[in-house]
DNA sequence: GGTTGTGAACATATTCACAGCA
DNA sequence: TGCTGTGAATATGTTCACAACC
């Protein structure tokens, strides 16, 4: 940024770029595995084959963190530990609540990951009356009705979100107007939600189909080496009027119970 | 691509670029909801809305796949499911092994969303020999020994790892050894794989690490704005020594049982 | 000698803005 | 007139390659 002489880095500390943030958590298991094994240093190559990237990156990512190691030598494992912590904002503790407690929701209130590093579970919320007090990770579920008042006495400013989708949206607005500034989504919607909310989503299944996309290129890769053409690739324009009229006649024959299923497919 | 003439839009199809095609499920989710409610056609305003993206994205994210919008229109429903799902190789079923029964593979295997859209969960396998033949989620669970049988009898490709961390690596070579290529991985580890093997990763723990950056960030400001200095903001050169000192306190402070948690900080 | 930190080159992704077509 | 499809402009991310420093 600064060029050449100055020694403090301009204004730094401004914009960790996202790409960057997203990779801290990786280098922070890394070097928490080194330290355990009480390795002092490690240089920027060792460290970025442990957390699977490569050397150039890794020293990129920690030239925005400032100038933490230490050339000829290598970073300092339990200092970086620690600067990597601050940074992301793990040296406090953040309560955490997880509303919806079937299957998804019990497995990450088990989860052992989140307690080991600075999240600690709150409250476990379910809107089904049923499960009301039930011990789950040892913990009492709770009712939704009780949301607000666990968010605001807990100082919550996180919320996991393990509903089904069509609950989602309405648990985020609850979440959000009781002070959730943060919000981890594991249902299968698109959350809207006000400016400076931060909502991410992990997607299960959104996570196959890319792996499906690849997979299905490698199968295509290999039928295109033997025959010319597998009926997969470009479809010419002259086709589209076909394939247009099979997919209605699909969509018409399916109709499932819950209707997300499709059926049918075109030549 | 092709400029101005040609209608036939030169070699595409090779090489639609990753970031759309981590989209491409999201509009199709989008897109399934809407032909269930028997809309005809939708325009990449109102598409966009559903799916969280802007407009442009999802046109030139579109027009990857071809040309297959109507201008002064929008675009056909049942005809776009039927491109992206064929773009994304969900027109075949991908039978799918989850390994590792805890409570996270259990959840997975309960989960839906799966099945629901090309994939079929054609085993749970697990190491714990008390697990042999409980049924979860309506399958027997099998024993890894059997690993190898299961996945060449059933001609399966994609993996999900759902173990521990200590036994996922030992997992994904086993899955690859006997015919995988694609795997998801659940468990908080790095994997090694060859070439040609595609991993993609899924970590509970690290989007809270991201969520709590930026939450941090989002405090961070507040205080800013009220006092001068939160102790949380820049730390300028001078005060390095300070902190790691600091943080070697903290350290020493904590110790959890399973000792996840790093110990003392030089100076 | 060895390794960091970083400009500069390159690659990928997003957004703008409008020509082209129904 | 309305909306798609896409070049061009911009922004973000990655990699190279080497000077600076221990």
């Amino acid at each position: 940024m600064a060029t050449g002489r100055t020694h403090r880095p301009a204004t730094r500390s401004r914009g960790i770029p996202e790409a960057t943030v997203a990779r801290l958590p990786l280098y922070l298991r890394a070097l928490t595995a080194l330290s355990e094994r009480s390795v002092p240093t490690v240089s920027s190559e060792e460290l970025a084959a442990a957390a699977g990237v490569n050397s150039a990156k890794l020293r990129k990512d920690f030239s925005y963190l400032g100038s933490y190691g230490t050339r000829g030598v290598g970073y300092d494992v339990e200092y970086l530990v620690y600067q990597i912590s601050r940074e992301l904002g793990l040296t406090q503790d953040w309560p955490v609540v997880i509303v919806g407690i079937g299957n998804l929701g019990a497995a990450l209130a088990n989860y052992g990951g989140f307690a080991s590093r600075g999240f600690r579970v709150a409250a476990l919320i379910d809107a089904d009356p049923a499960m009301k007090g039930k011990p789950v990770a040892g913990m009492p579920v709770q009712h939704t009705d009780d949301l607000e008042k666990i968010i605001s006495e807990n100082g919550v400013h996180i919320g996991v979100i393990a509903t089904p989708a069509g609950a989602a949206q309405q648990v985020s607005e609850r979440l959000i107007a009781a002070g959730v500034t943060s919000i981890l989504n594991f249902a299968p919607t698109v959350l809207s939600v006000p400016d400076g909310v931060d909502v991410r989503k992990v997607d299960l299944s959104i996570e196959l189909q890319i792996l499906a996309f690849h997979e299905q290129r490698k199968a295509g890769e290999e039928a295109a080496a033997v025959a010319g053409a597998a009926g997969d690739a470009v479809t010419p324009p002259s086709l589209r009027a076909d394939t247009a009229a099979a997919a209605a006649a699909a969509a018409a024959s399916r109709k499932g119970p819950d209707g997300d299923v499709p059926a049918v497919m075109p030549a």
